[in-house]
DNA sequence: GACGAAATCTATCAGATGATAGACTTTTTA
DNA sequence: TAAAAAGTCTATCATCTGATAGATTTCGTC
C-alpha cells in the first residue's frame, strides 16, 4: 500500500521494503503533464495516459487515488520544477527591491526576466509542455488553481508589477503599475498559448532563435515605452 | 425532414408546410454558444445543452446532425453577429486605408478600434458569451477554426497591424508592424480570457464602468508609447 | 376533415470512461 | 527460505455519452 497518494513522499518510513514505484509514478507524471497540458483535464483519458506511459491503467489510481489526484499531483511537479528554474533571477530581484531602485536598473531587469522568460515559455520545448498546463489551470481554474496561482502567478505579478512601477520613477506599485505589468505579461501569450495562431499570422514555420529575437525586441520596446512615460497622469 | 443541417437555411422553399422548428434550432445555438464557451467542446454534454434549452435530446441530432454540427452552426452563427456589430467600423477604417493616413489620425482610429473591442469583449454581458467561444477555438484549433480565422481573426489583426504601421509612419505593415499588433491585441486578454485571475491581482470584484475605463486607459498608453517610437531600427 | 410533412418525444443502443476486485509477480527482510 | 510488503496485471463494473429507432403530436395544405 501508499499513504500519501498525492505527494507521495511517505514512502520510505525507516525502512524501506521495496519501492520502484518511483519509476512508474513519475513515467506517469511526465506523460500526464503534457497530455493535460495540451488538450486539457476532461478530453484526457486515463486509458491514454496509462497506454502512453507503458504502464496497465490502475497504476493511476494506485499511485494518485484517483485522475483528479494525477492531476493535481502534476501542478505540485510543475511548482517544483519552476521554482528550481526560477529561483537564482528571482533570489536576485526580491534582494533589489529591499533597497531603493533606479528606473534604468529596473527597466534592465525587467529585460533579463522577460529574457528568460521568453525562453522559458516560448523557446524551451521542455518548459512549453508545462507552460500549457499552467496557462489553461489560470485562465480556467480547476481543481489545481490554488495552488499554481500562490506559487507561480502571484508571486510573478507581483515582482513584475514593483519593477514596472520602478521603471516608471515610482516606489511602490501602484494599480496602474500593476495594469501595465498585467499587460506585459500578456505579451507574451500570443506566443505561448496563441502559438498556433501568432506563427500563421505572421507565416512563421517555427519559433526558433531568429523568431525568439523578434519576438524579445518587440517586448523589449514595450519596457522601454512603459519606461519611457515615466510621468503618468495620477 | 431538414434539408441543410448545418446552415438550416433550406427551409421554405416555395411554400412552408408547418415550420415552427426554426425557435427550438435558435434557442439550441443559444444556449449551445454559453456552454461551449465556458466549458469547452469535451466538457460539454448535449444532454446539458438540450436540458438547459428546454428541449429533448434528439432535437439536436434533427436540426444540427450531431454535435460537431452544433458546434460548426455555433461558429457560423457568432460570426454573423460579429460582422453584424463591427460593419460600420470596419467599413470606415477599410475606406480610410485606402488613401494616405496621418500618424496621428491612425492612432486615434486605433483607440477608437479598441474603445470598441474592449466594450464588446470585456464590458457587454452578451459578447462575452461567445467571445470565450471564439477565443477557445483561435488558440486550440477545432473544428470551427478555419472559419473563424478567416472571418474574425484575419481581418481584425490585418486591421491592427496596418494601423500600427500608420501610426509608426510607415506605409504598409511589416513584421515588426504586426509583432506590435498582436500585442496589442493581447493586451486584452487578461481581462477577457484571463478574467478571473486579473480582476483577482488587482483586486477588483466586477468589471464595469469605472475598471473599463482604467483597462482603456492603459491600452490607450500602450497605443500612445506605439506612435511615439515612430523611427524604430530597422 | 383528412392527408402528410415537420417537429418532438420516450426508450434504447453501442461504445467509452473512471474506478475497483482480486489474482499474480517482484523484491525486501528476517 | 518463507513471510510480507510493494507493485503490476487482467477482468469487470457502473455510469455516462453521443446517437438512433420508432411512435406520437402539431399544423399547414388540399
Amino acid at each position: 500500500m501508499l499513504k500519501d497518494k498525492v505527494s507521495g513522499t511517505t514512502r520510505n518510513r525507516h525502512s524501506q521494503r521495496y519501492s520502484k514505484g518511483a519509476d512508474t509514478r513519475r513515467q506517469l507524471l511526465e506523460v500526464a503533464i503534457i497530455a493535460f497540458g495540451e488538450s486539457g483535464y476532461a478530453s484526457v483519458t486515463t486509458r491514454q495516459i496509462a497506454d502512453t506511459a507503458g504502464v496497465a491503467l490502475p497504476a493511476i489510481q494506485y499511485y494518485f487515488g484517483s485522475k483528479e489526484g494525477l492531476y493535481l499531483a502534476c501542478a505540485e511537479e510543475i511548482v517544483g520544477r519552476y521554482k528550481t528554474t526560477t529561483s537564482e533571477t528571482a533570489q536576485f530581484a526580491y534582494t533589489l527591491l529591499k533597497r531603493s531602485v533606479a528606473p534604468s536598473e529596473a527597466r534592465d531587469l525587467l529585460k533579463r526576466i522577460f529574457s528568460g522568460l521568453t525562453t522559458l515559455l516560448v523557446t524551451s520545448e521542455n518548459s512549453q509542455l508545462w507552460a500549457t498546463f499552467v496557462a489553461r489551470e489560470i485562465r480556467e481554474p480547476g481543481p489545481a488553481f490554488e495552488i499554481l496561482f500562490n506559487n507561480l502567478w502571484k508571486p510573478g505579478t507581483q515582482l513584475v508589477a514593483e519593477l514596472v512601477a520602478r521603471a516608471k520613477g515610482q516606489q511602490q506599485a501602484d494599480e496602474e503599475a500593476t495594469i501595465d505589468a498585467l499587460l506585459l505579461i500578456a505579451a507574451l501569450v500570443p506566443f505561448q498559448t496563441g502559438r498556433p495562431i501568432a506563427t500563421r499570422t505572421l507565416k512563421w514555420r517555427q519559433i526558433g532563435d531568429a523568431q525568439r529575437e523578434k519576438i524579445l525586441a518587440a517586448i523589449n520596446r514595450q519596457i522601454d515605452r512603459i519606461a519611457a512615460s515615466k510621468a503618468s497622469a495620477a
